[in-house]
This record gives C-alpha cells, structure tokens and sequence, in this order.
DNA sequence: TCAATATCATTTCATATGAAACAATATGCC
DNA sequence: GGCATATTGTTTCATATGAAATGATATTGA
C-alpha cells in the first residue's frame, strides 16, 4: 500500500495547470478561426515580420520541426500565411505572413491578451515576478541536466521586466 | 508590424515549462518500463489500494474516459493492473493492481521522486509554497469561467503543507 | 573539382488522441 | 413490472503526433 499522492507530486501539478490553461485559450482561436495551438504559435511568431525558415520557427516556439511544417503547410491552405523559397540558401523555406494571417491574428490576439490578463488580474506584480523567477530557476535545473530536452534561445531570454 | 512575444505570454510559458518537465519525466519510465503518460498516472492512481472504475481514475487524473480505458487496458496486458467487475454495480470496471503492478511502482517511483526532489531543490520552502499559492490562484481564475474546462476533485484539494 | 558529409524540409509509418457513437447496465417514474 | 432516461466503459472514426526515412541542396576537405 504505497503512500503517494499524484495530486502533490510537482510535474503533474505544472501539467495540470498548464493543460487548463492552454486548452482554455485554445479553445477560443480553434472555436473562432480553427486553428491549432501549433498554428497559432506559428502565426504569432510570423507577425515579427522578416521572413523565417521551418528551422526558425522550430529553434523558437517549442514545437519538432514536423510539427511546423504541418501547422506552416495548413496556414498556408488557409491562406493565413504564404511559402517562398529563400534566395540565400534554396534548402530554406521562407515564409511569411499574408495580409489575410495579419488580419486573422489581429482578430485573435486581444481576446488571447484579454486571457492572460484576467489571469494577470488574479496575481500583484510581484507574485508574477516571483513566479518568473521561480520557473526560470526550474528551468535552469532542466539547463543542467544533459538528458533533458533543451529550451529554444527564444524561451531562454524571455526575462519580461514586469 | 505587430509587436507581441510568445516567450512573454504567461500560458506559453507555462506550456513550455511543463512540458520540457513533463517529457524528462515520461522518458524515464517510458524507457525502462514502456509506460506511457496515462499509464503513469493511473498507476499511481491505483496504489492507494482500493478498487476503482474507470470514472474514478477519469475523475482525479486529468485524463480523457477514452484515454484511461486504453490505458488500463495497456496495464492489464502488461500484467500490471487487473480488471474485475463490481459486484454492486456491473457497469463498473474493477480496477487494482497485480502484485508485478506494484513491484513496477515501486522500481519507477523512486527515480520519479528523485527527478522530483531535483526540481524541488532548486526552490526554498518559502518559493516552493509561494509557486503553489500562485498557481491556486490562476486555478481558481478558471474555476470562475463556466466555459473553462473542469479540475478534479482531487487536483481542488490538493493543498500540500510545504 | 568532386566526393563525403551536413543541413533543411517533407513525408512515411506506426501510434496516440478525443469527440461522438455504441452496447450494456442501472435508475426513475408511472 | 415496464418503459424512458441516465450512466459507464469501449470502440469507431477522423485527425494529430513524432521518430526515422527521404529527397534536395550546401558545405567541407582532399
């Protein structure tokens, strides 16, 4: 008879949260425009305007590189973003948003802001930092520890000042 | 030109964290035991020692009814778990664990406490508490949104004192 | 120059997933 | 008792997933 609570163990706390949250939120874009949580990484990370290839993408927003490239391939279908071919190197794809994608992210991004903030409303500027703080110092164990999956440059340097 | 950074979007963040700790985690056991997420969970379940359907594992897991039908089916052919039926109700699935069930548990545990207890030394008493207050209260922001998705019973209470 | 190797994106393949359909049993109501 | 409804667990079906294979282009080094 092993004593031992699933519901207090720290990675299934996290993974708890966290699936509420994002399927919450993912709720709302999938509803409105049927999108995908890897579609709307992708489409957020494309609305930084200069044109990025499959590998990009993937160095930055935490999904494997098949994964980009489906969510790349049905924006595209969609008509939210465009596939080009980059002039430096023909191996690349270079992709961008169209005017359609800008248009469907302007649409989705405040109700996806207005999200956050009334999860934002629920803490005081300093709990937030602490948090910050404290998932950064979990990170960094993981930064450590060779056999954990590695953390994009991206996700690195996201210190938000506040 | 819209300017707005995943790696600062508070659900993002959490997605990533959790999930680069939630993949450390599984490919432990998933490589020295072939078990997967839902497999995990409802083992753990299962070794508090008293029968339990299917609904009750669904009802304190976070897991899909689908999701741990199949994983208990997965256990019962890998001879970890056993299925019976209720005597008081012969809808119900009798779930529990095989004695290998428990000699497993008890083979996976201790390295999940470990990675666990890696995690949590990188925390002070006061951050570890602090993060679970927090994370309560973006909890109880969704326990006020009818549309967002439901937490256990059991996720609800889990208060542990530090 | 031109192999040998590396990198990039996609596709294949086997498996995982969840919503909805389903079969089986239980409960409520008359 | 017996019909209508509810509950439980599994299965179906359409889709999603990632590891590994593939095809295409770049780069390296002799």
């Amino acid at each position: 008879m092993i004593s031992f609570d699933l519901s207090s163990f720290l990675p299934y706390r996290l993974a708890v949260l966290s699936e509420r949250i994002s399927k919450c939120l993912s709720l709302e874009y999938a509803r409105s425009h049927g999108i995908s949580v890897a579609e709307w990484r992708v489409l957020v990370h494309l609305a930084h305007g200069r044109e990025v290839s499959v590998r990009d993408i993937h160095n930055c927003v935490n999904l494997e590189k098949p994964r980009v490239s489906r969510a790349v391939t049905g924006l595209e279908k969609a008509g939210l973003a465009r596939k080009g071919t980059s002039k430096a190197d023909s191996r690349l794809v270079a992709i961008s948003l169209t005017e359609q994608g800008r248009a469907v992210l302007g649409e989705i991004l405040p109700s996806a802001l207005e999200f956050e903030a009334k999860l934002l409303d629920a803490l005081s500027a300093q709990e937030l930092e602490r948090f910050y703080e404290i998932a950064e110092k979990l990170h960094a164990v993981l930064d450590n520890d060779p056999t954990a999956p590695r953390r994009s440059v991206m996700d690195r340097s996201a210190t938000r000042s506040a």
